[in-house]
DNA sequence: TATTTGTGCTATCACAAATAGTACAAATTG
DNA sequence: CAATTTGTACTATTTGTGATAGCACAAATA
């Protein structure tokens, strides 16, 4: 399932390049399954063909999803593949908060705390 | 010392603004502390005025500055004005990196582990 | 034959960001 | 006094990106 958050500072070509990675990692797609054609997909999410069109064109290019003519639209990307970049990125991101409250003096004990309890 | 990525998606004057409020964090300013003139901060940063003035009005809106007509612009918040929303924001984005990465299948105290020894 | 698929292309619109330029009043400086 | 600098205010324009609109084509399918 494929949602768009409106209030996002993310362009929804991204949006939906993200949710197709998201649906693979969560295993709700897999290898050879198809995913919505450009137009249907369009017609569900209300936006426009070439919009999705933009979308599938990156995931073709990093080899996430394969488009046959005629055919239909296709995951080619297995759950490992995506999930490395995604979760580095995540340590990424996260590192560099840390820093940023380090830089404030905050203790990274402290920090670890207060992440350890949760929200 | 004001500095802009180019790269990155926030824009120009909303970099300018977060780039006031982390040098009173730092405390490179200080409350009565002179900021650059509109026009002089304009000129180093090799942007439009305008740009700059619209950071002003945003940052004297939150009574982080303070503009006085043909004295210049000054500091009027104190460190812990902006700490506590600044901590607030690190630590909600840290969350949402985390409820992803747990949404992958990784155990909290994994990331944890991950987090302790950094980077 | 009619429909659906991906693909490709051009043109256009919409919006926000940023720029350009001008002008004014008030204070400072020389 | 004159020149400069300050913030302020305003309009118009440009720019870039995202998104839309619309058309057309070839190939496979039903």
């Amino acid at each position: 399932m494929i949602t768009l958050d409106e209030q996002s500072r993310i362009p929804i070509y991204e949006q939906i390049i993200n949710e197709v990675k998201r649906n693979v990692l969560e295993g709700f797609l897999k290898p050879k399954d198809q995913i919505p054609s450009i137009r249907e997909l369009a017609t569900t999410l209300g936006i426009n063909p070439n919009t999705v069109k933009k979308s599938y064109t990156a995931l073709e290019n990093q080899k996430i999803i394969q488009s046959k003519s005629t055919k239909g639209t296709f995951i080619t990307a297995k759950i490992d593949q995506i999930l490395h970049e995604t979760v580095e990125t995540c340590y990424n991101k996260i590192d560099a908060e840390i820093e940023t409250l380090e830089n404030l003096g905050i203790s990274k004990n402290d920090i670890l705390e207060r992440i350890k309890v949760g929200d």
